[in-house]
DNA sequence: TATTTCGTATGGTCGGACCAAACCTTTGGG
DNA sequence: CCCAAAGGTTTGGTCCGACCATACGAAATA
């Protein structure tokens, strides 16, 4: 409890900044909701290197009286940190149990990019030239040490989606698997994470292009698929290469190629 | 209230997925907590479009009860849902009170990676090495239509670096501006938001490399101040004159050449 | 008509209660 | 003495109901 310390000062004792020139009584009421304040204390602890990975928070109950706040405000803050995972709660008295500092930032940032891309938040356009530019820097990463593991990843990848008679929700997925493998191998940890949000929050817009490219023709979902097969054993025999330069262009072709394929956003 | 058809069904109405071969007595106890439920119910509505920006939710209440689940777990739902800049809710009677689906990812995004940064879930070389590729490609989108908006913000901030008497706070401070000026003269908003976002999670970890840094010698802080600002007139003047290039490769040198003086993470 | 007042819808906050899970302790039998 | 069963304790999960504060809109009033 003593790296706690700053959480045992009521939030009430806080002071309202008084805006210059006005009486106390006259100041805009706060406005700041109750978790919130919760929510900064506990931040600034992370921040400030007092609380750490793995770490455990006084219970709720505690933690609420600590801070003079109801349960409810405390639960709504342990949430929203739990949701960015920084925070994991469990029940029960073990050692593991009650709500403790935990680092998984990857299906928070998912989620985050997730629900922007669908609602519009960023253009498409942007989307693809950002996963362009991170795709790029995470396969030049990938060319140094790929790693067998990853390798073996893309390796099954490829193989399924070379799959005859593959639909196109299986071969979206596979597709993923593939471009998260990629990024994997680069060994970076952020631009693995932000680049599997960034190609996860895209799946379903592609998933709608691909579902209404025709059977037949040009533009065909065969033409397209076999483009793409070939440009991801393009992508991986450079990689296996080391060649980084030339898996760095393919990733940006084969991005590019099927972007143009894409509608823009409503 | 058409769009929110989907809302009307109660949870509890959803039947349990029963394993295979397991009588549903047997079957392993829901361990999903009701605001998750919530929180998938809404989410799902947003990637399918049926909820747009701008829209309003039914009231909590309102909502809990058409959920059939208690207004605490509606509210947390939707205080995670405020937490990633994708709702807003405001108090009131008003055509813009109550919760109402808005998009403002960048605070969200900027809080998750300074979290994560602060307690290393990213190592600091992987966050300077992402740093590096959108800081990159960034500026070579800014070559193109740089934007006198975002000219005059960078001019404001190589300015006030300029001063003479300039604390390491306040330099910090203003590099943070002209990065992010920079980034927003890129014109992507994704790229912009995640370079912000990290930018702005560093900027601890960078405030106290220079605070520990000497008043004298070669790697006194006079002498990297020096550096810095040379290096920020540099990179501002490549990009005024649209060489693209030349600029990626300063502002690639810009950061690299200061983080090799940044303390691994402990 | 302009202004004030009051009602109403809405989120914000709180306290309390009970449940369920998980671990720990005690108890009792062998 | 050991081990299993039973019960206790801690902790998060869920819900209910109440009350407050805000902001708008409608009604009453000058």
């Amino acid at each position: 409890m003593a790296d706690m310390a700053d959480l045992t000062r009521r939030l009430s004792d806080a002071p309202d900044p008084a805006p210059d020139g006005w009486t106390r009584e006259w100041a805009p009421v706060s406005r700041v909701r109750t978790y919130e304040l919760v929510l900064d204390r506990i931040e600034t602890q992370i921040v400030n290197g007092a609380l750490r990975a793995g770490q455990r928070l006084p219970p709720e109950r505690e933690l609420a009286a600590l801070l003079g706040v109801s349960r409810p405000a405390v639960r709504e803050a342990l949430r929203i940190l739990e949701a960015q995972g920084v925070v994991r709660s469990r029940v029960g008295t073990g050692p593991d149990s009650g709500t403790t500092i935990d680092r998984v930032p990857s299906d928070a940032l998912a989620r985050l990019l997730r629900l922007h891309v669908a609602l519009g938040s960023f253009p498409l356009d942007d989307v693809i030239e950002t996963r362009v530019a991170l795709e790029r820097s995470s396969v030049v990463l990938a060319c140094r040490h790929p790693g067998e593991r990853n390798l073996a990843r893309m390796r099954a990848a490829l193989q399924a989606m070379d799959e005859p008679e593959i639909s196109r929700e299986q071969f979206n997925q596979w597709d993923t698997d593939f471009h998260v493998a990629l990024a994997d191998a680069g060994g970076n940890r952020l631009m693995s994470d932000v680049t599997r949000a960034i190609r996860e929050s895209v799946r379903m817009p592609i998933l709608a292009t691909m579902t209404a490219m025709p059977d037949t023709g040009t533009h065909s979902w065969p033409r397209i698929l076999d483009g793409l097969r070939a440009d991801h054993h393009a992508i991986f025999a450079a990689v296996e290469a080391g060649q980084a330069d030339q898996a760095a262009d393919r990733v940006e072709s084969h991005i590019r190629g099927f972007s143009i394929h894409m509608a823009p956003q409503d």
